[in-house]
DNA sequence: AGCATGTGGTTGAGCGTTCAACAAACTCCG
DNA sequence: CGGAGTTTGTTGAACGCTCAACCACATGCT
């Protein structure tokens, strides 16, 4: 572990940027949720689901990948994808070739669902996040999110309790 | 509201960094989050709480001036303080000169627990993005990150509902 | 003073997430 | 073949957050 002295803190700016990362991720993250669920009663979980479902071919995708490419735990998608069954947005298939796995399925209802939400979610990404950097401002951020994925999603998959 | 076809859709690089940024996030929070839970049984938003307090004069803040600071709901920062006392970290106290005011004050065991604490978060942030980024790349983060904020955070008070 | 409105804080129900434990199917090697 | 070890997906309990309802005090208007 680490002794009582020998870490490096953060600066004065180091320290207003981490506050102003930690604050804008927190207020962004809230905003999007709750106008998903005002406009579409969806979650941003469910709705990242549902694009990712969408732009699958057969529109579905195995429950460990889709896990993996939303950086949920499986027991995670597993209980989400629970809830949207119940809303007939999603339903489960046997997949083929592997007796244990399990493939999610977009329904149709639950695609036109994803068309409607669509629009409010861009819309929010674009005012809230997108329209506040100049297109340099939005690379640089891009990339630096890049790195820290690719630091910490070791293996590609996440945390696997 | 918005019609059906009246949208301004991502492009494929703004979409990448998008996802970029929310696998960042995702990950980010979900690892120091982890670390702090493990070594010293700290959320997060717990330990975010202890921080503002240590800073404050009498090691002391009022709720609603905390719910604020950290962008967190009123009802959301009454939850954590009351575990945060259960512990033993952190005590309600009654603010003079308002009948209604409440005002959470930092223990000196609650003072220790985050002198040990500190080090991992510290540790982690800047492993985890500090170190992935330049100082240049570093402080753009910082400013448009810093828009996001107060251009969601109107009258500097969190989602009240 | 007296009533309307606003603010500070709490409560409890319900939802969503984590975590640990598990079962079933697959892999691979002796 | 057969059994160890891995991967996939699920389960249920415990925890944390949201939301709406609420009480108590404060403020402002007449």
């Amino acid at each position: 572990m680490e002794t009582t002295t020998d870490t490096q803190w953060l600066g004065e700016s180091q320290q207003r940027v981490w506050r102003s990362f930690l604050g804008a991720t927190t207020l962004l993250m809230d905003r999007l949720d709750r106008d998903l669920r005002n406009a579409h009663d969806l979650s941003m979980p469910e709705y990242e689901i549902l694009v990712r479902l969408s732009e699958s071919p057969d529109r579905s995708i195995r429950m460990a990948e889709l896990a993996a490419q939303i950086m949920h735990s499986r027991s995670r998608v597993t209980h989400t994808i629970t809830r949207l069954e119940r809303k007939g947005i999603v339903l489960r298939e046997q997949a083929a070739s592997d007796g244990r796995g399990v493939t999610a399925v977009l329904t149709d209802h639950g695609f036109s669902v994803l068309e409607r939400a669509a629009h409010t979610h861009v819309n929010g990404v674009r005012a809230y996040l997108v329209e506040t950097a100049s297109p340099e401002e939005f690379d640089v951020l891009g990339q630096v999110m890049a790195r820290v994925v690719s630091h910490l999603d070791v293996n590609g998959t996440c945390a696997t309790p």
